[in-house]
DNA sequence: ACGACTTTGTGAAGTAATGCACGAAGTCGG
DNA sequence: CCGACTTCGTGCATTACTTCACAAAGTCGT
């Protein structure tokens, strides 16, 4: 094969849908159906039947035509790409409400996620527990991480501590962060991260709803 | 209605940098500096300096060449556009962790969003408050929305209720929904949805993680 | 075993977004 | 008032992504 050498390059846009194929994957599971074609994925994912097409080529044609997709198939190799196949620990910085709310929040766990650590830097909350995890301090990072061998960092900092938080985080060995904190992190190229911003999200809403009503009040 | 009368068509990609640019240029005003280049903008929003300028030509020039952005002048714009010279009340439905944690982030209000209702079904919850909000119940939803003028609706149900939550948020008048369930939901067109799903994001940091280990051991 | 039907996989066309590169428009020191 | 310098605004080439459309590959009833 003449591209063994490289893993099939593959979009980031698809890499992005992968997640949600993998839900509606398993929600057509949970319903005994064996089988799916592209059409319905597409349906349940929300998006064009031939991206699901295309997207799927790209690790393979696990296909069949006439048929569709069997779905168990398709849902173990989506996991293996997504390098889901065993949980990851993760590290949750930041125990303000929004990373109380991820410690306790049972949607990780569910999907190929363990919040390993609990951290903070209020002396008055570490020591605490939050749900069956207690919090610890950060300057504990390095062996928390290492002990626990962690990867991924969650930071839910305001956003004056997230850039310390994760040059840290990427002192201790942590290759992905996900980024809570309404502002840019820089981090050397190498590491993954994301960021996710409520109030961002809110603001584009925001726009096209103030769009929608000078349509209407013009036509 | 002809084009002409539609204010000038702007990239969803833009849009999407818009909230971004204004946060920057917020933390810019708090330093006390009145001008910004495109390059600095650039710079604190994480993207290329010249689409920048580009994303700021679409709703006209307001830069002076040679010197940069005035930086109030830019604020007041960008908050014109999205919308948020006025606070935008939003209820949030489904009070579990993450709704809770929601209501509870002071991140809305500071940034033209006010939480002016908090909803669940759950009558163990109804009437108990959250911070200085009580919980009401969804069917009440209607009266709600109307008496509070609510165009903005947050989903935090758990992944079932969710299609039947959007239904009726749109029944009772609300055009902007941001869901954070785990599934997608269908509204008709006119309707704008976004999507936050904190699993996938973790997902999709995995898969970039999953290669990176594969190319370190490869290489 | 065949023909009608379904559904995949993909080349190619179309669309959207990006980033370069440079002219235009301004500032500022002397 | 001029020339050096800065920075914007934008046309254009490039890249990334999406969607169409259809041949190929399979199923299924008879």
């Amino acid at each position: 094969m003449a591209a063994a050498s490289h893993p099939r390059e593959i979009p980031e846009a698809t890499v992005a849908r992968l997640p949600v194929y993998l839900r509606a994957l398993q929600d057509t599971a949970a319903q005994k159906l064996a089988t799916i074609s592209s059409e319905r994925l597409a349906e349940l994912a929300g998006v064009n039947a031939a991206k699901v097409r295309k997207d799927l080529s790209y690790f393979g044609s696990y296909g069949t035509r006439g048929v569709g997709y069997d779905v168990e198939y398709l849902i173990l190799h989506i996991r293996r790409e997504l390098g889901l196949t065993h949980d990851s620990p993760t590290v949750i910085v930041g125990m303000g409400n929004l990373g109380q709310a991820l410690a306790k929040y049972g949607g990780f766990q569910d999907r190929g996620f363990v919040v390993a650590a609990l951290v903070d830097t209020d002396s008055s909350k570490v020591g605490t527990a939050i749900g069956l995890q207690s919090i610890e301090h950060l300057d504990d990072l390095a062996t928390i991480v290492s002990e626990r061998d962690i990867s991924i960092g969650v930071i839910a900092t305001p956003a004056g501590s997230a850039q310390e938080v994760a040059d840290r985080m990427v002192a201790c060995g942590i290759t992905s962060i996900l980024n809570f904190a309404p502002t840019m992190i820089s981090v050397d190229p190498g590491i993954s991260v994301r960021k996710v911003d409520l109030a961002v999200e809110l603001q584009i809403l925001s726009f096209y709803n103030e769009r929608r009503q000078s349509l209407d009040a013009a036509g």
